[in-house]
DNA sequence: AGTATGGGTCAATATGGTTGACTATAAATT
DNA sequence: AATTTATAGTCAACCATATTGACCCATACT
C-alpha cells in the first residue's frame, strides 16, 4: 500500500508528466501543422534522421504502428522529397530511408524548438538535474 | 548555437521523453481497451476524481479540447455510472461532477499502474532525483 | 521448389478530434 | 423587465489517425 501523502505526490509526477509532454509537444506541432503534417510526420523524420539508412521493418518496430498506419504519411514525405527510399544493396528487398536537404532542414526546425527547451530547462536546473531526469526516464522507458 | 556533442545529449533526451511518455500510458490503456474505453476516459476521471466538483468548463480548460470532443466520452461515463453530474446549488448552470464509488474504484486501477511506475523509479533513483524530475517537468510545463 | 521476409496497397471500420450552428437554462447587466 | 452573457448540451459535416484482414510483388533463405 500507498500512504495518502505519498499518493498526493505522486499524482503531481503524474500531472506534471501529463502537462510537460503537452508542452513538449506543442512546438513541432504547430510548425507541422501549417504545413498539413501530423506527429507521425515528425517522429519519421526525427527517427530518419537519427539513423540515416533506417529500414520500413526499422522504423514500424521504433514507432510501434502497423504498416498501413505507417504508409500514408511516409509517402507523403517520400513525394514531399523530405525523405528519400533506396533499395539496399546487402538485401535488395529492405528500402533504407534517408533524409533529403530539405527534409534534414524541416527536421531541425520541428526538433529545433524541443532541444531548445531541454536547453533551457537543463542549463537553469544544472547537469546533476539533468542526469536524474535521464535516469528516471531511462528506468520509465524499459517497462 | 548548440554544439553536435551537446545536441546528440539533447535527443537522447528527445527520445527518452518520447519512449518513456508511451510506457506510461501503455498501463492504463491496455485496461482501457478491455472497457472499449480511450485515454480520454482516463483523463476525465483522473481530473474528476482530483477535484470533485469540477465544472465541465473546468475540465475543458485543463483537457484542451472541444466541448464536443469531451462530451461523448463524458456521456459514456455518465451512463455507466462511473461519473456523476449534479446542478450546483451555488450556480445553477453549473455542473458539478464527481466520481461514483464504481468510478473511483475504475480511476485507482488506472492510476494505480502508473503510481507504481512512478514509486518504483522513485524509491530506486532516490528522494533528490525525485525533486530534481519533477523541477524540470515543471519548468517544461510552463512553456 | 517452396517458404519466409520486406515492402506496399486496398477495403472496411473505429476513434478521436475539429468547426459551425443551434438550443435551453440560468445568471448578470443595463 | 429586457437584454446580454455564460454554462451546458447536441447535431452535422468533416478530417486525421489508427486498426485488422486480405492480398500482391520481389527477393532471400533452406
Amino acid at each position: 500500500m500507498i500512504k495518502e501523502s505519498r499518493e498526493q505526490q505522486l499524482r503531481e509526477a503524474i500531472e506534471l508528466f501529463f502537462f510537460s509532454y503537452r508542452a513538449f509537444t506543442h512546438g513541432p506541432d504547430e510548425i507541422l501543422a501549417k504545413r498539413g503534417l501530423g506527429r507521425v510526420h515528425h517522429r519519421i523524420l526525427y527517427f530518419v534522421g537519427r539513423q540515416p539508412g533506417l529500414s520500413v521493418n526499422d522504423l514500424l518496430r521504433v514507432l510501434q504502428i502497423s504498416k498501413q498506419a505507417l504508409n500514408p504519411p511516409l509517402r507523403q514525405l517520400l513525394s514531399m522529397e523530405l525523405v528519400r527510399n533506396e533499395q539496399s544493396k546487402a538485401d535488395r528487398r529492405v528500402r533504407e530511408l534517408r533524409l533529403t536537404p530539405s527534409g534534414k532542414r524541416l527536421e531541425a526546425r520541428l526538433t529545433g524548438t524541443q532541444i531548445l527547451q531541454l536547453e533551457n530547462v537543463f542549463q537553469d536546473q544544472g547537469k546533476k538535474s539533468e542526469k536524474a531526469w535521464k535516469q528516471i526516464m531511462q528506468q520509465l522507458s524499459e517497462d
